[in-house]
This record gives C-alpha cells, sequence and structure tokens, in this order.
DNA sequence: CAGTTGCTTGCGTGTTACGTGCAATCGTGC
DNA sequence: GCACGATTGCACGTAACACGCAAGCAACTG
C-alpha cells in the first residue's frame, strides 16, 4: 500500500476528496451523463481504478446505479412498466417494421409520425439522417429526435395523453392544419380492414383521420398483433389508398381481409 | 463447429429456436424483467454463452438494450451528453430556482414554461402535483412531466431548436394565441436591467416576449452567471412588472440595477 | 499526547467475462 | 442435388473484476 498513497506532496497537489464525497459525485456524474468508464474516473478523481470499482460496487448494492463492463451506468428506470412492458410486448417486430418505414423516406421528405412506440422505432432509425422534416405529435419520436441534428423537426401542439405519450386535441388539428407532407406514418392500437383504426379515444382517430388526409402517401405501421383487433370503440376510417406494414408473424387469415381491399397495400416484414 | 452443436439427438430434445426468435425473446425478457444474466440465458436457451452474448451485442447496437458486466439490462433513457453536459453548469443553483418557483405554483394555477435547463428543473419539483396546467414550449419540461398523470400537460408547436431544446416559430406564436395563463416562467441566455432578456435568436425572444403577455405574472428565472450578460444580439424587454429569480451568487453590483427598477422585484434564493 | 480502533487505499494475484477468428453445420434458393 | 449465406460452437488472447494484504489516515479515548 500505500507508501505511493501520497504520491506527490508537491504544490500542485489538488486536495482529494474524501471517501464519501468522491461516491455522491460519482452517482452525480452518472445520474448527469448517463454512463461513466473506470479508468476516466480513476483519473479524474486521482485514485486507482481499484478504488473506483469499489466506490462502484457500494452504489450498485445500493441500487443507485448498474455496473457495465468497464464502467456503470444509470440504473434509475429499471423497471419503468407503464410504457416499458407496453413496447416491450414485440420490439423486434416494430423494429423491423421501423427499419422498413425509414428505408421509404428519402432526402427532401417532409414526413408525419404519429404518436405510438413503432414509429418511435421509425424515429429512432432516421436519428443519423440529414436534409428531412418530421412532423410530429408523438413524445416518443421527439426524444428519439431531439438530437438529431439533421432532422428538422416540427411538433403540433396539444395536450399531452399520459398513457399514449402524443399530444391531442384542437390545438393539435389547429398546427396540423397549417402543414401537409409527402409521407404519413400512423400507429394503432387495432386494426380492422373494413373499419380503420381502432383507439382509445376520439381524440386521437380525429387526429390520426386528419393526419392521413394531410400526406401524400398514407402508411400504417402495426405488428401482427394489432391486426383484427378491435380493443376499444372509437374508430379512424382509411378512406384514401393506404399501405399496411407490418411483421412476418401475421397470419394468412389476419392478411386475408386486408389484401382484399382495393385500396390498400400490403407489406410483411 | 460443433460437431457437439446438436449435442443430444434424444427423445427429449426440445426445438431450438432460430436466431431471429431467440433475441427477440432475449429483448422481450430483458424488457420484462430488466435485467438478464448470460449464463442463464445460455442454459435457458440451450446455446452456449457466446451465442448469447452475440446477440446480445446485436441488441445493444440497435439501442434495445444496455451490457452490463455478465448481462444485460433495460436500456431506458441512456446517454445523452449534450444536454447533460451543459446542464452541468450551476445545478444546484438552478435547482434551488427552480424549487422556489414551484413553492409559487398553487393548485389550480395554470402556467406557461419556457424551455431551458432552469425551467426544467422547475418542471422536476412539479411531478407529484396534481391540479395543475402545465404550458411548455421546451423539450426538457416535456421530458420531466411526461409521466407525471396529475398533470395536465399542453405543448406549444413549432420547430425544435436542437441547442436549447425548445420549439420557435410562428406555430409556436400560432398556438400560444390561443392560451393564457396565470404565472409565466421564463429563462434567460443573458440578462440586462434595461434591455431584457437576451437569446441567441429573434424567434425565440419574440416568443418569450410573447409568452410575458400571456400571464398575469412574469417570473425570470435566472441564475447569477447571467445577470448583466449579454453574450447575443436578440433582446426581449420586460415592459410589465416583472419578478426576478436567482441565486445568492449574485453580486450587489449585479443586483443593483435590477433593484433600482421600479417595475421588477428581486429574488434572491 | 500516545495508543488504539476503524476506515480507506494501493498493489498483487487469481478468476471471470469479453471479443474474435475459424471451421463445421443448418437453412435456403437455384 | 448443390452452392452460398447465416449461424453456431470452440479456442485463444485480452481486459476487467474480486479479494486479500499491509500501509496510511482520521477520529476517538484515556
Amino acid at each position: 500500500m500505500g507508501g505511493a498513497m501520497r504520491q506527490e506532496a508537491g504544490a500542485e497537489e489538488r486536495r482529494r476528496l474524501r471517501a464519501g464525497d468522491r461516491r455522491e459525485l460519482i452517482a452525480r456524474m452518472i445520474q448527469t451523463d448517463g454512463t461513466v468508464v473506470v479508468e476516466e474516473l480513476a483519473r479524474s478523481l486521482e485514485v486507482t481504478p481499484s478504488t473506483i470499482r469499489r466506490d462502484l460496487a457500494l452504489l450498485t448494492e445500493q441500487g443507485a446505479i448498474a455496473r457495465t463492463y468497464g464502467g456503470a451506468m444509470s440504473a434509475g428506470h429499471t423497471a419503468e412498466p407503464t410504457l416499458g412492458q407496453r413496447s416491450g410486448l414485440a420490439v423486434a417486430e416494430k423494429d423491423r417494421i421501423g427499419r422498413w418505414a425509414a428505408a421509404r423516406i428519402v432526402p427532401g421528405d417532409t414526413v408525419i409520425l404519429d404518436a405510438g412506440t413503432t414509429t418511435g422505432r421509425l424515429a429512432h432509425h432516421l436519428r443519423a439522417r440529414g436534409d428531412l422534416t418530421v412532423i410530429t405529435c408523438g413524445l416518443t419520436a421527439l426524444r428519439e429526435l431531439a438530437e438529431a441534428d439533421g432532422v428538422e423537426l416540427i411538433t403540433l401542439a396539444g395536450t399531452l395523453r399520459h398513457v399514449s405519450q402524443g399530444f391531442v386535441g384542437p390545438l393539435a388539428e389547429l398546427t396540423l392544419s397549417r402543414l401537409t407532407a409527402d409521407k404519413v406514418f400512423l400507429g394503432a392500437d387495432g386494426l380492422d380492414a373494413r373499419l380503420g383504426i381502432c383507439e382509445a379515444s376520439l381524440q386521437q382517430t380525429s387526429l390520426k383521420e386528419m393526419m392521413a388526409d394531410r400526406g401524400k402517401e398514407v402508411y400504417v405501421l402495426a405488428d401482427s398483433s394489432k391486426l383484427g383487433q378491435s380493443p376499444f370503440t372509437a374508430w379512424a376510417p382509411l378512406d384514401r389508398p393506404w399501405t399496411l406494414v407490418t411483421d412476418s408473424g401475421a397470419t394468412d387469415d389476419q392478411l386475408g381481409p386486408f389484401r382484399a381491399l382495393p385500396d390498400a397495400e400490403v407489406i410483411t416484414v
């Protein structure tokens, strides 16, 4: 140990923090930055990696953080059932659908993204893009693109529906009435070939209807668990030609009614 | 490979999943359980740890999960250094200011929150409140209150300024023209007793001016580093009575000009 | 003020997890 | 039936980790 603990007593030695303060600082850094690296902490706090590891082990035990290989990260929202579970239901499918939709979007496009987790995945795949204008009423998409400097991001106004993390209401429709787009990507809580998109409230269906009306091309992104479902009683009819994008887990029984529609194209990914 | 890949051809061999399905299953398990362990996954899915690691690496790349030492966990919202670092400049002061402002807000109030980190802290302290309507053009405040079921949250429309994480432009002003509030809380990049609030663009000052006009009481939240500063050339004058809320680190030199104003009240916390 | 106790730290050692290249195998399309 | 891409198990080298040990530091005690 430490003969070398205080390795330099020279003039420029910075006062070293005590253990408790250091740990608190580490915890705060993790909360702020999201992730930290052992080696960097060791250098900036002027202690050995061993000590940092001990600190991190302690903080992990307290539940404040989570270890990663070579560092640590925020553990804050480990279990967040509200949105987490819901979005966790078909992550892989939603991601594939989102990726396909992102490939459809070309430079110069202006697109409208509905609220929802699937459109959120779509937004995720647009982060690195440029020369693109995105209009959205969804907080998930907003989060994904908040730091995407290359994307011009326009949000609709409105009241936030906490459960769906989207803006709805008269203000949303007011602002939408000032905009149009090349392509519109809608989500759905349920989808029926005859009735259209099913949602929990008329506010949502009303907005979806208007969004569909404001774009040249309409895409409905819905994983196969949504097809043929009508969990609620509010509907947004699909009058104009549209494209259904779903995952390959959809059965022929599910897809049949949609394939029979004259105005709808069906894509499975 | 593996001569042993199919290690037991016996009767009780369970059909093994294909790669895509297995990864989806892993993603779902992580979303559901929060965390998983490599070794356990390898056993239950009957593949080697190597394969699990490869799967996890893939899912990590997609952003769906985050690796930990020996396993993986839900990714949630991690790694946002851009804003995180910036907001780290005077966290304690901003937080005190935000807390004071939150205490000023009473049940039944409708308040307007400007974009910025300080108003973000204010929003943070409103999360547990109820019987409250918040109107905001700031993504930070929006994030804080997205899960706050007790708060009615209305967002202004507009184009996102990525650097300030706020919405500005004609759509923001259009929607604001349909709303009024009891109290308005503004942030500032710089503040001058004579000239008012200093910002990087006229879009921002124009919106601030309008926000100030739409509320009965106007508060300007600015930590002491902002007082007397004019980092940019666009200004929003403060014509009506207003309250400056800053931190106790402000010097008398800084506060003097504001105390001399007939229409302004000065609070230090 | 000296002695003691408890905590913290740096270092060394063995362990564990990680990532990658390679060859065998499976699935798929022609 | 055959060829090609995707996937997997294994082996190996590397990096990070956990733990024990002894030395310093701080605070408390008599």
